[in-house]
DNA sequence: TTAGTATATGAGCATATGTTCAAATAGTCA
DNA sequence: TGACTATTTGAACATATGCTCATATACTAA
C-alpha cells in the first residue's frame, strides 16, 4: 500500500485524515496496473469489434480484416496484443490461424457495460 | 449495422458467410463508440485511483493530488475528463470543490473486473 | 525443392494521451 | 475593494498508440 509521507509531500492538505483513509483503502499497485491493462485492451474500437466477433465463433485473420475493412497487418498487430494479454487464443489448421475468445470474463464485461449504458 | 460490400472490399475472403454473420451480429457503431469511451476512461491508473477513491467519500482536488502525489493541475485535467463523461460530479462548498462518483455502474465495473482478475 | 498462401513482424509516421508550467477564474474574507 | 485561496485552463512537450508498408516466417502442395 502507498503511504503518505508528509515530509516529502509538499501538497496542500485540507483534509489529512481523508487522504490517509483514501490511501489506506486504495487498491494494490499490481491490481491497479492489471486493471488498467485490461481496460486498455477494451479501450479501442477495433479490439472491441474483434473480441465481440470471436466470442461467438472462431475467425481467421483475413476474415476479421474483411469484417473490419482493415488491413490484415493491422488486425494481426491487434491480435498479438490481445494474445499477449491472453484474451484470445488461436488454433492452426494448415496455413490458417483461427482466433477465438480465451477469456469469458471479457465478453461478460463487455455485455455488462453494454447493459449499463443502455439504461 | 455495417454491411459487407464485396465489390469495394479487396480483402481475401476465406469464409464469406462467417464474415457476413459477424457483421450481422456486430454491435451498433454508437454502442461501440460509447463502450470504447467508457473503457478509455478506465484505462489509466490515475483515473482508476481517482474513481476508486471518490466512490467511498467525496474528496477535493488538493486531497486527491496529495493522495496521488500528483500536481493539482494534473488531477484537475483528469477530473474534467471524468466530468465530461459524467462519471464524477462535484459540489462546491465555498472555495472548495468536492468530487464524488456520479455513476455507480462504474464502481461496479471496476469491482467486477477486480474479482475476475483475482481468480 | 519451389512456388504460393496466410500470418507475423519491424520500422516509420501521424495522432492521441498525460503531465508540467504559467496564467486565468471564481469564490472568501479582511 | 483588494489580497488570498482553490481550482481551471491552455500551451508545450514527451511518450504511447494504431495504422501502413515492406519484409520475414510458416505451412502447403506441386
Amino acid at each position: 500500500m502507498p503511504k503518505l509521507n508528509s515530509d516529502l509531500c509538499d501538497c496542500r492538505l485540507i483534509h489529512r485524515h481523508v487522504v490517509e483513509e483514501a490511501i489506506a483503502s486504495s487498491l494494490h499497485p499490481d491490481e491497479i496496473t492489471t486493471l488498467a491493462q485490461i481496460f486498455k485492451a477494451l479501450a479501442d474500437e477495433t479490439r472491441l469489434k474483434i473480441l465481440w466477433a470471436v466470442q461467438k465463433r472462431e475467425m481467421c485473420v483475413c476474415d476479421l480484416a474483411a469484417m473490419l475493412s482493415l488491413s490484415e497487418s493491422a488486425v494481426s498487430h491487434q491480435l498479438r496484443l490481445l494474445r499477449n494479454l491472453q484474451l484470445v487464443s488461436n488454433r492452426r489448421d494448415g496455413v490458417v490461424l483461427y482466433y477465438r475468445l480465451a477469456d469469458n470474463h471479457i465478453a461478460q464485461l463487455i455485455r455488462i457495460t453494454l447493459e449499463h449504458l443502455r439504461d
